[in-house]
DNA sequence: CCTTGCGTTCAAAACGTTTTGAACGCACAG
DNA sequence: CTGTGCGTTCAAAACGTTTTGAACGCAAGG
């Protein structure tokens, strides 16, 4: 294959591995799912442990977990006993997989853990002695900063996740400021 | 301590640790920047140490990224030979420090591998054979749906980080979709 | 029934990151 | 000048995660 494509394919698939790390998921899923997308025909697992050089249990296991997140899904081909599989081009579609399911969780974990703290703050104020009371109304202070904050985060999630299509660059430059 | 006071620090602290985590920071930093957080007064790397139950060592090297981050500072108490830190309270600062100098750069050197990319494709192209062309062209399509996935990540970090004050509720909720 | 070709699994190894703790340097007080 | 108390450093150890590769299961074809 000609030099510049070999070039194009390697930093792409470098760059999404990159990505993919940055993402919390690991390395490897990110350069499979980059060797997907820059291929137009689906691969098999032999296929993609030659072609990244890795072992082929990896990328079993890699791959599961790709089709889990929604990055990459089988096809079947006739007449062939070997999987093979297909990036999912649709990027944004791949962002809400990712945060709808795992980025929306924790912020319900955090936003839970927060608003019981307030709870139990308030809960207890009435039995604590006067400096305490005064700490209790400091960590209020605190615990309330961290819940305004999430809750922000809470609706830019959803936002994102509760979109179709992409999202364009002037909808998000239309964000404004307080 | 009261127990309700000592609950919600724990709880506090621990899910700091968990965002930082999450952000591709430590575990400790977080801890730390939760433990300063919730302590109207500054402490010191002993009580740092003491706190968290972990080596001076690590508090040491912790905090100096916190410093770094712009999530804690210095203070300086005078006649104390201690060193004494504070948590950069405001978390939409700390925000903005993040996002500002770590992911913008990510995302800028992300763009620039990718418009290199489209850059070779298209100088390439004429040197093909009409096989390789039409890779060539699913490769061009394939990079430019990534180069608009981060433009727009680029326009939400500028958002974000050219921002004053908080953002609000509202204002992420103006976010509209194509 | 056996063989072949495939995907899966998992224990062990490789690897990277974080933590520790001892050694060190520095500044101040006596 | 010396001793003390502090922060810093870094090599070694602990730890967690990822990768490998051999063993296995399973299905299809002979």
């Amino acid at each position: 294959m000609h030099k510049s494509l070999l070039a194009v394919n390697d930093s792409t698939v470098a760059g999404l591995g990159r990505l993919a790390r940055f993402f919390g998921f690991s390395d490897v899923m990110g350069r499979l799912y980059g060797t997907l997308l820059l291929n137009p025909e689906p691969l098999s697992l032999d296929e993609l442990a030659d072609g990244l050089e890795i072992s082929k249990g990896s990328v079993s296991m890699n791959m599961r977990a790709l089709e889990r997140w929604g990055m990459a899904k089988e096809i079947w081909m006739r007449g062939e006993r070997k999987k093979y599989y297909m990036a999912e081009s649709d990027l944004w579609q791949v962002m809400r997989n990712i945060l709808g399911s795992r980025e929306q969780r924790e912020v319900q974990v955090a936003l839970q853990v927060l608003s019981d703290s307030v709870e139990k703050l308030k809960t207890a104020e009435p039995d604590l002695c006067a400096e305490e009371q005064e700490l209790a109304r400091y960590y209020l202070d605190r615990v309330m900063d961290l819940q305004a904050f999430f809750k922000v985060a809470q609706m830019a999630l959803d936002t994102v996740v509760g979109s179709e299509g992409s999202l364009d660059f002037d909808a998000v430059t239309r964000i404004e400021i307080e």
